[in-house]
DNA sequence: AACATGACGTCGC
DNA sequence: AGCGACGCCATGT
């Protein structure tokens, strides 16, 4: 059943590249998969990263405006924050704090 | 095969 | 500036 054909595997790789203390957004890892336009994709595979081996950080995954949209989707919804704040990353009503010196776009650091 | 859903994004009002 | 609606891809029923 976990006929992880390539679109899941790419963004649990690209979400596993992200370095500690750095976020990104659903839709640069869209784009870093090649589904572009499929931000949307990128969160619904999500749902399984906590059921792949190698957990994926998606506490790291925020969408463009550096809001958590997800964190209901962990343990528990402060899981989230909590794992962000122990890497180095403030965040204030669900939002990341300077998002744009935290943002990592994995396009331009991996140079794709 | 078609409809409905989703951890988004962009355009419009 | 804030809120609403449409569009995008992949999955499940």
């Amino acid at each position: 059943m976990p006929k992880e054909d390539n679109i899941y595997d790419l963004i649990y790789d690209i979400v596993r590249l992200v370095p500690r203390g750095r976020v990104t957004t659903y839709g640069a890892v869209a784009a870093a998969t090649g589904t572009k336009s499929g931000a949307r994709l990128v969160g619904y595979a999500m749902n399984g990263a906590g059921t792949v081996k190698p957990k994926v950080p998606a506490h790291r995954v925020v969408n463009r405006i550096g809001l958590l949209t997800g964190k209901h989707h962990f343990d528990t919804p402060t899981k989230m924050q909590e794992l962000l704040e122990k890497e180095g990353v403030k965040v204030k009503n669900d939002q990341v704090v300077n998002f744009e010196k935290k943002f990592w776009d994995p396009l331009k650091e991996l140079d794709i």
